[in-house]
RNA sequence: GGGCGAUUAGCUCAGUUGGUAGAGCAGCGCAUUUACACUGCGAAGGUCAGAGGUUCGAAUCCUCUAUUGCCCACCA
């Protein structure tokens, strides 16, 4: 008879076998999609979205391997061939800034003292060190990853695929060089996408001036010196007596001046006084005032946010210092009608927290609008991007968001692709004279400048999931993997980044990037608030995986956590899934001490084969719920299923038949079949239990657990 | 201003196509030479936010209201 394996008979102790487990599977090559036995099905693919390089494990990214190692591990087990890559983000702002606080920190040197080469040098190697860190946490979470394809978004591979995608574009005419409004956040010096603004509300005053025989509102006295524009709305009676077109001359802050009067049904006659002066050159809607009427643009305020010499006395002043004085000169000349509290919303950079000075530069952009052939039809980007999921070529889950990404995408604007910063793809573009070379690298001859500007990061992000498979070139990875199955990600992120892929994969490939958009919710503490430091809520994935095992973690991460809808995190849950591991340990060693006189697989009696049949349905229940991405049911049925089925009926009620040898042989066979059965069906959910339970519940003939069949 | 969610037991949440309301945690009672006190069994706890409608039947579908959260736009 045989014995009860010694380790069987301590308790389970997931933070000392998890290390061994998982250089176990790296060892063994499966990761790899090239090395897997038995492949029998289609490829199955996951890019993991890139964390930055910067950060490190928090549970955002713990949920995101969850989730994403889960289903990986289930597609691997039945037979797909599984790739999932690997691969971190530049995040050039972000990355730029740590950089240079550091430096300054130690320094006290500016990026300026430095140079620019001398700064991205520093920063590589920083990069590359903080890389490591994260890397090796991902792997701390179990994370079945080919660290084989590792890809950097910023490295020699995909620089090329960078320049090739910016050479394609613009001879396609879709990128393009112009003088147009952009975000300008003078803390950053640099521009920043629609979507890095972030609006914060603020308490301030709104002033009414006579301007003429009007009186105008605005919350910015600062930007007013030019205005020589004075717009309302063509019905409105109070104003029926001036026309479109009309001058008249005006005193204001420094002097008098020639106001042109235009009318425009942009303007809400309900607001203010119902009539507006407009500075064109730095408010988007005057921009696209003065662009429908041909008006004139005059710069008031620099990059660094002070007024420039057509403020006369107060040129140099920073806004913030001007504008009360602006406020007193023209109350001094009378010009003040009355000023009000006013509550309105400032946009600020999501990085630097910066307050954006709209302002006209020359910038590089993506046309959105432009139309283009494109595989033999004309369309243009914003046709394709929501062609791709009207089509259901890719499908957005949970889909209500499907509806917030046509929205986005119909009103999106031409993309300021162009940053202001060191760190990151240098636009390919050099200049001589007049000349201009759009290329791979620079013209042989003396002479040439290169771009100073560099890309946005979502611009070598948009391309991830086919740059990382080596495209340009046409390797047998791209046409494997590509389209991926699944992009899975936080729902905060589809505008950014989603929209972005779909752009250059159908542009570029004539092929969506994924064919399913999962969104998880994001994490919050138990009483629901947003986890931050500042506020001191936040549970680090790590402790909780030390104390509580990964295991534990996961299940905690997956139980409840349906698509799109924010999860709830407190100890207590992952503390009961550490009980659950416990649990599953306990059943293995008793289902193992009563079948130790076990010789031969016995049949089933008929009352054991119908608990067996009930086990089939759940089973079939279950591999359901995974393909239809409900994985907080499919845990959740594990779960339920393992503890209080099978452990609290059908393990008490045969330990009874087993120690009163009353059909015996048939309840042995139920339990070994069930416990093999289910620690199968729970791989992919608590890897590293089942992994090492498996060491002594498995055949002569069995393979390790994570290319098991499922 | 526009859009999208959420509201179910004390707490946290499930509830996949409409068919007698579920779990975990907490609390209560009982059991114990026990695979597991990191256990088991049991009881208790809910007019499923409110009102109206569709239906043989509604937590589930429709309309309105309330509370709450998020996203987008941004108005000088």
């Amino acid at each position: 008879m045989k014995e009860l394996p010694k380790e069987l008979t301590a308790p389970y102790n997931g933070a000392a076998t998890e290390k061994t487990i998982y250089d176990m599977w790296e060892e063994s090559g499966y990761f790899n999609p090239d090395n897997l036995p038995h492949v029998t099905k289609d490829p199955y693919t996951i890019i993991l979205p890139p964390p930055n390089v910067t950060g490190t494990l928090h549970t955002g990214h713990a949920i995101m391997l969850a989730i994403q190692d889960t289903l990986i591990r289930y597609k691997r087990m039945q037979g797909h061939k599984t790739l999932w890559l690997p691969g971190t983000d530049h995040a050039a702002i972000a990355t730029q800034s740590v950089v240079e606080k550091k430096i300054q920190k130690e320094e006290g040197k500016t990026r300026h003292d430095i140079g620019r080469e001398e700064l991205l040098r520093r920063i590589n190697e920083f990069a590359l060190d903080s890389q490591l860190i994260i890397l090796s946490q991902f792997r701390s979470m179990g994370a079945s990853l080919d660290w084989s394809r590792l890809a950097f978004t910023i490295d020699d591979k995909r620089n090329l695929a960078v320049k090739t995608m910016f050479k394609k574009m613009y001879d396609d005419g879709l990128i393009y060089r112009g003088s147009r409004i952009v975000n300008w956040d003078p803390k950053g010096q640099t521009t920043i996408s629609d979507d890095e603004v972030v609006y914060v509300e603020e308490k301030t005053k709104f002033y009414y001036f006579k301007y003429g025989p009007f009186v105008i509102g605005t919350a910015r006295p600062e930007t007013k010196f030019g205005d020589k524009y004075v717009v309302m709305h063509p019905d409105d009676e109070r104003y029926k007596e001036y026309t479109h077109g009309q001058k008249l001359t005006v005193e204001w802050i420094n002097g008098p001046i020639e106001a042109t009067i235009i009318k425009d049904e942009s303007v809400d006659p309900e607001f203010g006084t119902g009539v507006m002066t407009i500075t064109p050159w730095h408010s988007v809607v005057d921009f696209e005032l003065a662009e429908k009427y041909k008006l004139d643009y005059e710069q008031i305020i620099d990059k660094y946010g002070k007024l420039l010499p057509i403020a006369e006395e107060f040129a140099g002043m920073k806004i913030k210092d001007a504008r009360d004085k602006i406020v007193e000169k023209l109350q001094a000349k009378g010009l003040v009608e009355r000023i009000e509290d006013y509550t309105h919303n400032i946009g600020t950079a999501e990085r630097t927290g910066g307050i954006v000075e709209p302002q006209i530069m020359k910038q590089w952009f993506i046309g959105v609008n432009k139309e283009f052939e494109h595989f033999g039809k004309t369309t243009t980007l914003k046709k394709l991007m929501i062609d791709a999921v009207e089509s259901k070529n890719t499908t957005i889950i949970p889909d209500r968001f499907e509806k917030v990404y046509f929205h986005w995408v119909n009103n999106l604007r031409d993309w300021c692709i162009s940053r202001q910063i060191w760190y990151g793809h240098r636009i390919p573009v050099w200049y001589k004279g007049d000349e201009m070379h759009i290329g791979m690298e620079s013209p042989a001859e003396d002479g040439w400048a290169q771009d100073e500007d560099t890309l946005d990061t979502w611009f070598s992000s948009g391309m991830w999931t086919f740059s990382t498979l080596g495209w340009p070139n046409d390797t047998i990875d791209l046409k494997t993997f590509h389209p991926t199955d699944v992009l899975e990600t936080g729902h905060d992120i589809l505008f950014f980044w989603i929209a972005r892929m779909i752009l250059f994969s159908t542009y570029a490939l004539n092929e969506v990037p994924f064919n399913v958009a999962y969104l998880h919710g994001l994490v919050r503490d138990k009483d629901g608030k947003k986890m931050s430091k500042s506020i001191g809520n936040v549970l680090d994935p790590r402790d909780l995986s030390v104390k509580y095992g990964t295991d534990a973690l996961r299940m905690a991460l997956m139980v409840g956590n349906g698509a799109g809808n924010d999860l709830k995190l407190g100890e207590d849950k992952v503390k009961a899934y550490k009980l659950f591991a416990n649990k599953i340990w306990n059943a293995t060693r008793f289902v193992l001490e009563r079948t130790l006189d076990q010789e031969v697989a016995a049949q089933l009696n008929e009352e054991d084969e119908s608990v067996y049949k009930t086990w089939r349905e759940k089973h079939a229940d279950i591999s359901k719920d995974i393909d239809e991405y409900r994985l907080h049911l499919a845990s959740e049925k594990l779960y339920d299923y393992f503890w209080h089925v099978f452990c609290d009926e059908i393990i008490e009620t045969r330990k009874v038949r087993i120690a009163n040898n009353d059909g015996k042989e048939s309840a042995q066979q139920l339990l070994t079949i069930l416990l093999r059965e289910q620690i199968i069906a729970i791989h992919p959910f608590m890897p590293f239990i089942t992994e090492e339970i498996w060491k002594y519940i498995k055949k002569d003939s069995d393979t390790m657990l994570m290319v098991t069949k499922w």
